[in-house]
DNA sequence: CATTCAACCGACCATTCGGTCAGTAATCAA
DNA sequence: TTGATTACTGACCGAATGGTCGGTTGAATG
């Protein structure tokens, strides 16, 4: 499909956004000068340019991935199907899975705090999926599935606020210690962290 | 007990603090100017020079504070008796109340990464009290109080995830709302999203 | 070989940054 | 009123910032 490459090789798109993101997520985006930027890509100030009209762009990108990861779990027809609570477990672990497969990008996304138009536009596109999230706790505690004594609003943001906990911890291990990861988070999350044997002790 | 002010009235350390950190959780530590700082002040910049000695010992004071206020929770008599599964609850509780009091500090604190000598000192000690948090865990999971199938670990870091992510949607609203959210905090974490009724359901 | 094309360099620019310093303003005690 | 004490101002500094631009390098094409 792609014809082969003209002119110098070098850098493409992606793994200087690779670059970038590692560096944002360590120094902070704002932390980050595009001079130490070219350092650790090995080239100048000038060559980055080249590639992305600016900062901003590269932030622009990299957020548009985690989102573009995140949201394609919705797409998935097994998300589609079956009752609200085992909807809600498989987004849970596909987002576990999305999280430790796309780290780097999530993280950073998850630290965006709406200063500038990407940053809120970025928000804007969370804030779609946290509604998803928020709604599907809704529909499975009317299932009676899920327990009707805590406020779903707030169930919903304590149960997504456990999975977005892990970018503080998670270094990639492989994809068996992601599922194994997406398992235990499960677990603690539904079943809760107390032994079981008497209700509602 | 303090001697009566002498001298042209102005901010004291305090005041100047509390201003700087909520600006600083609106556009990062990063992000903030110093100039930025003195027009939320309605100061020029090197008022706040005469308070402290630079923009780094601002954040120094605000990660101390927050640092401090989780420490204490750690010293009260009430945490020091009792089983480990008990401990390690009112210490989840105590934390969501500290959280809640302390939002502006403790939020600064949690979005720390390290890049500088204060930021370290701080992530030192944020990793002691994940320790004391971690071994109570492990030691209730001996108790037979905690699921045994998933690494403590992982489950201690799961649990102040959790409570952590709070910042990220908590906004105050009077100690009757902290007590009810720590009740909630506690009532996911420990006992499960899912309706109980069966075992191992 | 020469041409083409993308990748890249280095000098430069206006602006902003954290921080300094000598002096001024406002309050209280005596 | 005077002196002590504290809070603050405004002009300034060197360094770093994001970004620009005209020119150069180097591999593939013909």
């Amino acid at each position: 499909m792609t014809a082969t490459r003209r002119g110098r090789p070098g850098y493409d798109v992606d793994s200087l956004l690779a670059v970038a993101v590692k560096v944002f997520n360590e120094k902070g985006y704002d932390g980050t000068s595009m001079e130490e930027l070219s350092h650790r890509l090995g080239r100048t100030k000038s060559a980055i340019y080249h590639h992305v009209s600016g900062k901003e762009e590269l932030l622009r990108l990299a957020l548009d991935r985690a989102l573009d990861a995140l949201f394609a779990v919705t797409d998935e027809p097994a998300f589609r199907t079956g009752r609200a609570i085992e909807r809600l477990e498989y987004l849970v672990r596909r987002s576990v899975l999305v999280l430790a497969d796309e780290l780097p990008y999530v993280t950073l996304l998850l630290r965006v705090r709406g200063n500038t138009k990407v940053e809120r536009r970025a928000l804007a596109r969370r804030r779609k999926f946290d509604r998803i999230v928020s709604d599907l706790v809704a529909e499975a505690e009317r299932d009676g599935d899920v327990r009707p004594d805590v406020d779903p609003a707030i169930t919903a943001r304590l149960l997504f606020g456990t999975v977005n906990s892990l970018i503080e911890w998670y270094r990639p291990r492989g994809e068996e210690a992601a599922r194994e990861l997406a398992d235990a988070v499960c677990t603690i999350a539904f079943g809760g962290l107390r032994v079981r044997g008497k209700l509602n002790g």
